[in-house]
RNA sequence: GCCGGAGUGGCGAAAUUGGUAUACGCACCAGACUCAAAAUCUGGCGAGGUCAAACUCAUGUCGGUUCGAGUCCGACCUCCGGCACCA
């Protein structure tokens, strides 16, 4: 049979279900059921990403141990998914804090070292005050721990980093294998924070000196019109170009100021910022115009993008001009505006009196003026050629620049896979040897929420010795993200006990890419680009053939309700009161109406607000249906011949055409929209059959085989559709109608006939 | 500021390629059943208008294309989300 992989996003286990899990594997799980009653083999696996900073604030806080507070949480909440009824492969079941699977995060850090992807280097880091650890870049975006929301600093660590920068161009150039399957929202996420930029680096010497300052531009077509170089305070040039100079000790005064206001809070400047600089009363050449032109320190310029240096070319770049204007540092206009109807005319000469009227930068494409033999030349023509020149000049090169940096693994942490490196006073730094994997965690360690790494306090875990040359040596003591384990896990379900390997790649080439991803859009970045990378890191191992791990992906909505007292609809949480307890659904309205009522409520990727009056809805149309069933039950399942053979050859009725007409056409309809994850009309189809069956309004006792046929076929129908919404329900009904051995044995999928689901006008 | 997405009843929402706007559900109203209530069943339910109908107006606003626009085009308004000195 073909394959399906119907895949829902590895929970924390946290100890409790929320209503988001629920109506996450909702959605799977209708997927699944559907595409099993179509005849696939589906893989709809689950497991645990069961390493993070809860288990250890658990630890710390109450003294518990991470180890069993973790597997509490687990068969908590494994014993929640099955009173569900979520059908997953519990033989699969993985749990990242499990030696035998860390064993193979492990692994593919080695193989990662190997190749020079995963490095070590001080760097500064982004550094989370209230939780005591790094986090990525992703996890800090906008200065803010993604976690707790506390302001992110910064200080100098040794840390250890992947090179997903290597893999930069292709998970921009890949989004188009994907782009069909995937929300186009995510994806364009995933470009903005990649940030591919073309452009090209120019080299400016300094005057009366050997230095060049290089800076990244993605306009040169607009440097005649720069008046000012412009470095970021961090710049490692900077010491050498001042050396000897008076101004050295201003600069340097200014720049620690920066870094102060920078650094001590961690705060990340933004737009409305003061734009703040200083003259270094250092020249350099533009190697264009010849001009020399002076170099200036500011806060505007980061060093981590491009080459922490900047041509500032005020007027047509919006920072640029508004330093220009607080410095009064010359505007100069070299580019015009090309309107349609003049297309061929170039304005040359621009008196200075129009170079100073300007209000704002103008920073579209047009035609080059006052830029020597450029001018008259289009923007985008200029553009390539201006970069061939300063190629064949020695002076620059067309570039392309990304936004993404490399992603820093190392966690000061205890739970989470430690790092396989071992420190050697003599060999230096040695990676663990394959077979003597998994670095097993401790069992437990001193929690003192200080930020040294747990693991450091716990010697016979650090005391090693070298593998290289048998003498005493130290582990590395830091453990990894996090997202490293939900990186590569959905390829381990393929083949959850190899010990040998972290899957076979037989197995991952039958199952794998993911057909069918579910999750919210709170991972758009962070585990979907990493699970990007990672797989094309494992296309380079020779683990996979693919370049994209998943085919189509959807993202769902929140599930909000309102917060006591407000008119606001909000996530779910404990702490606004407003949660609500899958278990309590469950026990009060059973699995299959709660299951039904997120399904029906509302499109999967809109939020979903909680409605107690709405679920009722659902009881009730499920009870209907068990009501109607009953009544046929013995009707129905003491089938005669006569009864199956069809309405026969008499003419049939109005009635029971167009009941035929409407279970053909539902058929239709649920099965088309089943295949775009509509839900939501899928369930309204189905609700609009059973009214058409009560219309119809038969009674059992003395119904004629016609009409004996045609309930049989709207409610077997009915019944199988029904399935991925409410399984329990209908493999009870099923039964009732005359069925043995249950819906997967004996259920199909129902075929719509397009005779049948012609609409009356046609006839 | 830039980039996405969305505006349809009291509410969640439907509406193939432009072709009966408001399917399905919730809430609400009335009736049946009941001593009564709940549950259940039946009917009603965009607004105005009428005994009822006819009719008029309605898919954020203003224009346009078309025999015909929720859908297509132009301008604008509002809300939600993302990014935010990325050169």
């Amino acid at each position: 049979r073909p394959k399906f992989y119907a895949l829902e996003m590895l929970p924390y286990p946290s100890g409790f279900l929320h209503m988001g899990h629920v109506r996450n594997y909702a959605i799977g799980d209708a997927l699944a059921w559907y595409k099993r009653l179509q005849g696939f083999n589906v893989m709809h696996p689950i497991g645990w990403d069961s390493f993070g900073q809860p288990a250890e604030q658990a630890a710390i806080k109450r003294g518990v141990n991470p180890r069993a507070w973790t597997e509490e949480n687990i068969a908590h909440m494994r014993g929640q998914m099955q009173r569900l009824g979520i059908s997953y492969d519990w033989s699969r079941e993985i749990a990242a804090h499990r030696p035998e699977y860390y064993k193979w995060d492990q692994w593919f850090f080695l193989k990662m070292y190997e190749r020079g992807l995963a490095y070590k280097k001080m760097s500064p880091v982004n550094w989370c005050p209230r939780e005591g650890t790094v986090l990525s870049n992703e996890q800090s975006s906008g200065g803010i721990c993604w976690r707790c929301g506390a302001t992110v600093e910064k200080r100098d660590l040794e840390q250890w980093f992947l090179r997903i920068t290597d893999y930069a161009e292709q998970l921009v150039a890949d989004i188009k294998q994907i782009e069909a399957g995937w929300p186009e929202k995510v994806l364009k996420r995933q470009r903005d924070w990649v940030g591919r930029s073309e452009g090209a680096f120019i080299d400016f010497a300094v005057k009366d000196s050997k230095h060049k300052i290089r800076v990244f531009t993605t306009r040169i077509d607009t440097i005649y019109g720069a008046t000012a170089v412009v470095l970021s305070t961090e710049h490692p040039l900077l010491d050498k170009l001042l050396a000897g100079s008076a101004l050295k000790d201003d600069v340097a005064r200014f720049a620690e100021k920066i870094r102060k206001q920078n650094a001590g809070g961690g705060r990340i400047m933004d737009q409305e910022e003061e734009k703040l600089g200083i003259n270094t009363g250092v020249l350099a050449i533009n190697p264009f115009s010849g001009e020399t032109i002076p170099v200036w320190v500011a806060n505007y310029v980061l060093m981590e993008y491009g080459t922490g240096a900047v041509m500032s070319v005020p007027a047509h770049d919006e920072r640029d001009y508004e330093f220009a204007q607080k410095y009064s540092l010359p505007i100069r206009r070299v580019i015009e505006r090309v309107s349609h109807e003049q297309e061929s005319i170039v304005h040359d000469t621009l008196s200075e009196d129009q170079s100073l009227a300007m209000q704002h930068a103008f920073t579209d494409y047009g035609i080059l003026v006052n830029s020597g033999e450029w001018s008259g030349k289009l923007s985008e023509v200029a553009m390539q050629e201006m970069a061939s020149w300063a190629k064949a000049q020695g002076s620059g090169e067309a570039a392309v620049t990304f936004r993404i940096r490399d992603w820093g693994i190392s966690r000061q942490r205890f739970w989470g896979a430690p790092v396989p490196i071992i420190y050697c006073p003599n060999c230096g730094t040695v990676p663990v040897p394959y077979d003597q994997l998994p670095v097993v965690l401790p069992e437990t360690a001193a929690f003192t929420g200080t930020g040294e790494s747990p693991l450091a306090g716990v010697p016979e875990f650090v005391n090693t010795t070298c593998p290289k040359c048998d003498g005493p040596a130290r582990r590395e003591t830091d453990t990894m993200d996090t997202f490293v384990d939900s990186s590569w896990y959905f390829f381990r379900y393929c083949d959850p006990r190899n010990e040998a390997a972290p899957f076979d790649p037989e197995s991952a080439r039958h199952w794998t890419p993911v057909d069918q991803y579910i999750g919210g859009d709170s991972h758009a970045v962070m585990h979907l680009i990493y699970t990007r990378f990672w797989t094309k890191v494992m296309r380079d191992l020779g683990l996979v053939s693919f370049d994209e791990p998943v085919t189509r992906l959807l993202t769902q909505g929140m599930v909000t309700n309102r917060v006591e007292g407000t008119d606001e609809w909000k996530a779910m949480s404990k702490s606004l009161g407003n949660g609500v307890d899958p278990d309590e659904m469950i026990a009060a309205f059973g699995a299959d109406a709660a299951r039904l009522f997120v399904l029906f409520a509302a499109p999967i990727e809109n939020e979903l607000r909680w409605s107690e009056s709405g679920i009722e809805g659902a009881v009730r149309f499920l009870r209907r249906v068990y009501t109607m069933v009953w009544r046929w039950h013995e009707r129905l399942s003491n089938t005669t011949t006569e009864d199956q053979s069809g309405p026969g050859l008499s003419e049939p009725s109005t009635g029971v055409r167009a009941l035929r007409r409407k279970t053909h056409q539902t058929i239709a309809r649920v099965t088309k929209d089943l295949e775009h994850l509509h839900f939501n009309t899928n369930i309204a189809a189905l609700m609009e059959l059973f009214n058409e069956l009560s219309d119809f309004n038969a009674n059992p006792a003395n119904a004629t085989a016609e009409d004996v046929f045609v309930v049989r076929e709207a409610l077997q129908a009915l019944v199988v559709m029904l399935t991925p919404f409410a399984p329990h329900a209908a493999e009870e009904m099923w039964e009732a109608l005359g069925h043995e051995g249950g819906l997967l044995k004996s259920a199909r999928w129902p075929q719509a006939d397009p005779e049948l689901a012609r609409s009356e006008e046609l006839e």
